[in-house]
DNA sequence: CATATGTCCTGAGAGC
DNA sequence: TGCTCTCAGGACATAT
């Protein structure tokens, strides 16, 4: 399920798009019922074509094709999402593509891009001008990498909600979602039960450091491809965080910080939640800097 | 307004 | 073996 960091190695996996122009943009032959695209593919294609790709950007979990003309392709993979420029897991799960025409003296660059969706969650959508800002930039919080201390504790100070919970939801911070909440809570030894208006300054600053901790780390090995196999990187090849998680999916395994047998698995808002019973106490211990990063860089 | 719940979807794995 | 059931969770719509 790509967060923020899957979705930062697709985005710089197919930056060898930039400079290109678009040929055309269609759904390849598709069993499944399409995916959601406003506006329509037609109109999409329409726009799209014989305009040159300026840049790849990315806010949160979406990738952000910016086109020549004020245009905006919003691609959220969600669940399953995959942007890519090789061949695709399988030919009945494509959604989306857009055939490219390199630019002068690229003459490898990649002849097209596509977005492949074994589930169908995801949505692709075009924007023009101004549109991106009001319906996509301003319904999210700042990205994650980029939110400083002082401005998450102002949205949440006051919010009843669990920290796990107010973590997930995107208007606050966008970018992280249910595995790196759990990694990061473990980084900056908090409980993820815990209330977001009892956390302390120096708890809400761990936060946000160990959010770019983790979030950069998980960039560096290309993101997590899970068990079931789905996420893959741009060229098709599997992520590597996966073997450095700490407390995701590994209940009633060993904490790799204290050394017993204490990560546990609990359920909030529907969704899983591993951290470690001693290790992220309510009251908590205070590592500090020089610890979250010790124990980032011994793996 | 803040927060909680239901919904979409597929494939893996469990249990019988 | 093959069936049915449950589960995973990102973001949006709807309810409280």
């Amino acid at each position: 399920m790509p967060e923020l960091p899957e979705v930062e190695t697709m985005r710089r996996g197919v930056l060898p798009i930039v400079g290109s122009r678009i040929v055309a943009a269609d759904c390849p032959p598709c069993e499944r019922r399409p995916i959601l695209m406003r506006p329509s593919i037609r109109t999409i294609a329409r726009q799209l074509q014989g305009r040159r790709i300026e840049r790849v950007e990315r806010l949160g979990k979406r990738v952000i094709l910016c086109i020549e003309g004020e245009l905006s392709v919003v691609i959220e993979p969600r669940m399953t999402g995959l942007v890519l420029l090789a061949d695709p897991p399988t030919r009945e799960h494509l959604r989306f593509r857009l055939q490219l025409e390199p630019s002068g003296a690229a003459f490898d660059a990649p002849r097209e891009l596509l977005f492949w969706d074994r589930r169908g969650l995801g949505t692709v959508r075009l924007f023009k001008g101004a549109e991106l800002e009001q319906q996509v930039r301003s319904k999210l919080g700042q990205d994650a990498l980029l939110i400083d201390a002082e401005s998450l504790r102002e949205k949440l100070n006051r919010s009843r909600r669990a920290i796990k919970v107010a973590l997930l939801d995107q208007s606050v911070v966008a970018g992280i979602g249910n595995l790196y909440a759990a990694e990061l809570l473990f980084l900056a030894g908090i409980d993820p039960r815990s209330r977001c208006d009892q956390l302390t300054k120096a708890q809400w600053k761990r936060i946000v450091m160990a959010t770019r901790v983790v979030l950069e780390d998980a960039i560096a090995h290309e993101g997590s491809t899970l068990s079931d196999g789905t996420y893959r990187n741009a060229l098709n090849q599997s992520g590597g965080y996966q073997n450095y998680h700490r407390v995701y999916d590994r209940a009633d395994e060993i904490c790799p910080r204290c050394g017993e047998d204490s990560i546990r698995r609990i359920v909030q808002a529907q969704r899983s939640t591993f951290f470690c019973g001693v290790c992220q106490k309510k009251r908590g211990l205070h590592p500090d800097v020089a610890e979250i990063e010790v124990s980032t860089s011994l793996e």
